[in-house]
DNA sequence: GTTGCCTTTCCTGTTT
DNA sequence: AAAACAGGAAAGGCAA
């Protein structure tokens, strides 16, 4: 495997993503939502710190919950931890929220382990949908790709039920139709500020101000996801605008390359109270 | 095949 | 002067 092309953005990110993001093998090549391919970490025993935190985030984003309802603290631990706890440590830990992740975690164990015989073999992208959290395991170095995918989409108030993970290869992906949406995909970098290399960063974290600090190379990693080399920050920009109506940004007058999340942004607020 | 959503692309004009 | 910002208009891609 090798990087495709070979950009000052890409050589960047490569190499400042962060230090624990070695995945040399593992250029930034995705190609639109045929970007979940790390089935191969599919299975929550096996995740990093930062997969449980991802994780924790889509299923409070899925179900409509604000991250700061939990003490996300108590889940600072890797996927082999958290797979170790048991439904009263859920309890001890995240209150009323913790049958929810637990039911989770207890879903994506069993389909993870589903998906493992599955996935034997090269893994299509066809095949990882059938993953019901497929954009979990992905590489840590790309996290701009997925962070904010199709939760285990249900309509549903609680989502992750054993009925949904054996039919997984069918309705689990339905969710999020087309994947991450850009604002999700802004807000998931900045919400990474460790393996974000200076692309975005809070103006002003709790107000949800935000400034791009590198415009054109978010925008070439947002086309990157998109499969679409074109994309430049005057078109990511536009859809951006278009994010005010919708009051999912709120203008933010006289500064440039800053924006604010509004009321219909979700899953950006801190999480510690 | 149609529809709706979410962009993407292009463009003209304005502001910083 | 260059880069951003503002939006209108239309087209594209995708899923339901």
């Amino acid at each position: 495997m090798s990087v495709t092309s070979s950009t000052n953005l890409e050589s960047q990110l490569t190499t400042t993503w962060g230090p624990n993001n070695s995945y040399p093998d593992v250029p930034l090549v995705m190609s639109g939502y045929t970007s979940r391919l790390w089935t191969r970490e599919s299975q929550p025993q096996f995740w990093s710190k930062y997969q449980v935190w991802e994780w924790l985030q889509q299923v409070m984003d899925m179900n409509q919950i604000d991250a700061s309802n939990i003490p996300l603290q108590n889940f600072d631990m890797d996927g082999h931890q958290l797979c170790s706890l048991s439904y009263q440590d859920f309890i001890r830990a995240a209150g009323s929220v913790g049958p929810i992740l637990f039911h989770s975690i207890t879903d994506l164990k069993w389909s993870g382990q589903y998906h493992v015989d599955l996935g034997q073999q090269e893994l299509k992208p066809e095949l990882d949908f059938s993953c019901p959290f497929p954009d979990v395991s992905y590489p840590p170095g790309e996290i701009y790709d997925s962070l904010t995918h199709p939760l285990a989409p249900v309509a549903s108030p609680t989502p992750s039920s054993p009925d949904i993970k054996r039919s997984f290869s069918h309705q689990v992906k339905k969710h999020n139709p087309r994947g991450t949406h850009l604002w999700e995909f802004i807000r998931d970098i900045l919400l990474n500020p460790e393996r974000n290399p200076g692309l975005i960063k809070w103006e002003d974290r709790t107000e949800g101000v935000f400034r791009f600090l590198k415009s054109e190379a978010v925008a070439q990693l947002w086309g990157k996801k998109k499969n679409n080399s074109s994309m430049t920050y005057e078109k990511l920009s536009r859809a951006m605008r278009y994010y005010y109506k919708r009051e999912i940004l709120e203008r933010v007058d006289g500064r440039r390359l800053v924006y604010k999340f509004g009321r219909n942004a979700r899953g950006w607020r801190e999480s510690d109270k």
